[in-house]
RNA sequence: GGAGAGGUGGCUGAGUUGGUCGAAGGCGCUCGAUUGGAAAUCGAGUAGGGGGUGAGUAACUCCCUCAAGGGUUCAAAUCCCUUCCUCUCCGCCA
């Protein structure tokens, strides 16, 4: 969420970036509202000072002995006003809360503007797509030839766009994970979370997956909860509605949860494979950070995701999202994109953003930076480190050899009981 | 699921015959005094949000907030209702 007062004294150049994300549309009925709020406002509060104070002037009165019927009519009477004002300016005031809900952040000035993916910039690349000497297959054939992965069982459990992993492929689901989470608290100085995977309403609307997306998301039926589609929401939302210590940031937070989407609209994409499923594992990082320091905790957190895949000697590449590519509650995204053989293409894995104080003001985390100091919001960033599914993909297509077998990258292998290969 | 207790400021803890209480005291923190420096001691200050005036992250002023929402009343932290949460006991359960 904006400020509305920035909102206020910015206006071409709010609408000018909410173009820049494909959000048609202007601002006049922000600025109406806004107004009419501060309007109204101003009335209410002018006569409940009055209110106010003939209130204990009746009190003085009494205290003397006296009766104050008069009075008492008076206040009565202002009292049936305020109410009535006071009705029409929340909803004034929850007007203007879904419009704040419903607008984008602000894209960082370093950020390319552009419809969509193609105005993307790319920034590094790192390793060399291997060149096979047979017929690579995709993920798709070779997990359930070698049986460890099962699209059919999983159908009839669940439907389309689930998976169940067996045998290795179990293993191997959990030895990225456990690898993952053992990288970031050792190495990098995260602490390890293992937070709820389904969440109350406030939570959503904190990081900004509601009120906006609420088809993506799948909801518990008969109460106001959600599976998590990200542990970006439990872990930022942590300190939600919390005042930190300055000198307690940066925080820097990362588990391992099941994810959970609906992938409403995304009919016909990715449907092969474990791509793209409704619940995927990931490992996410989160920061909470000072505002002065959280470009500088973008760059860091997106090499400590990068690292990984360097563990893994997976090649990929880092690419800087557009205007029209970013998420929604974003102000700068790199996404790192691994090398898929049966796309012939580089394919997300890791996304990582910083909100800046968008989502910090929506879940009202704030930090003291000094004492005695004014609370500011702090700023949030999250990044996959990384997506698990798309990494076992990844590791099944790149590492396959000619006779359908899977060599298991080095750094797995003491997560797999010390296995170099998964045969059929 | 049944029975009971409770939710007050950064923390702790008063305040429940409704009235000047945004809230005593303590701790913590900040500033000052003291000291060669520090501890101890003494003094002062110290909740958050929103609106208005204003060039102002200065100053002044008003409104709101004692878990959340509603109600009673001229007036509610204090009375009533609903919801949420915490704790204790019982039952059930992994």
């Amino acid at each position: 969420m904006l400020d509305a007062r920035m909102i206020r004294s910015n206006l071409e150049k709010v609408e000018q970036a909410m173009k820049n994300r494909n959000m048609a549309g202007t601002l006049d009925n922000f600025v109406r509202l806004d107004e009419q709020r501060r309007s109204i406002l101003s009335q209410v509060e002018e006569r409940k000072s009055f209110r106010n104070s003939d209130s204990q002037e009746i009190g003085k009165l009494k205290k003397q002995g006296m009766e104050a019927e008069d009075l008492k009519q008076k206040v009565r009477e202002a009292g049936q006003e305020i109410k009535q004002m006071e009705e029409k300016l929340k909803a004034v005031e929850s007007e203007l809360q879904q419009i704040l809900y419903n607008i984008p952040n602000l894209p960082h000035e370093s950020v390319p503007v552009g419809a969509d993916e193609s105005a993307n910039q790319e920034i590094r690349r790192w390793g060399e797509p291997r060149s096979f000497d047979f017929e690579p297959q995709a993920h798709w054939d070779l997990g359930p030839q070698l049986d460890i992965l099962d699209f059919e069982r999983a159908a009839k459990l669940s439907g389309t766009r689930f998976v169940v992993y067996k045998g290795w492929g179990a293993k191997l689901e959990r030895a990225v994970i456990n690898f993952y989470l053992d990288i970031h608290t050792s190495k990098h100085g995260y602490q390890e979370v293992f937070p709820p995977f389904m969440v109350n309403r406030e939570c959503m609307v904190g990081t900004g997956q509601l009120p906006k997306f609420a088809e993506d998301m799948f909801k518990i039926e008969g109460r106001d909860m959600y599976l998590v589609p990200t542990a970006e929401v439990p872990l930022t939302n942590l300190y939600r509605e919390e005042i930190l210590e300055g000198r307690d940031l940066p925080l820097y937070l990362t588990a391992y949860t099941a994810c959970f989407r609906a992938e409403a609209g995304s009919h016909g994409r990715d449907t092969r494979g474990i791509i793209r499923q409704h619940q995927f594992n990931k490992v996410e990082l989160v920061k909470i950070v000072p505002a002065e320091s959280s470009y500088e905790e973008l760059e860091k957190l997106t090499r400590d995701a990068e690292e990984v895949l360097q563990a893994l000697e997976l090649p990929y590449r880092v690419v800087l999202l557009s205007t029209g590519d970013m998420g929604f509650s974003s102000a700068k995204t790199y996404d790192l994109e691994v090398w898929m053989p049966s796309y012939q293409d580089y394919k997300e894995i890791s996304s990582c953003s910083n909100c800046e104080d968008f989502q910090a003001r929506r879940a009202n985390i704030r930090y003291r930076p000094g004492p005695g100091e004014k609370l500011r919001f702090a700023h949030t960033l999250n990044g996959s480190g990384v997506a698990v599914g798309r990494t076992v993909a990844a590791i099944i297509e790149n590492y396959q050899q000619a006779d359908g077998s899977i060599v298991i990258p080095e750094v797995l292998r003491p997560y797999m009981g010390g296995l170099e290969v998964i045969e059929g």
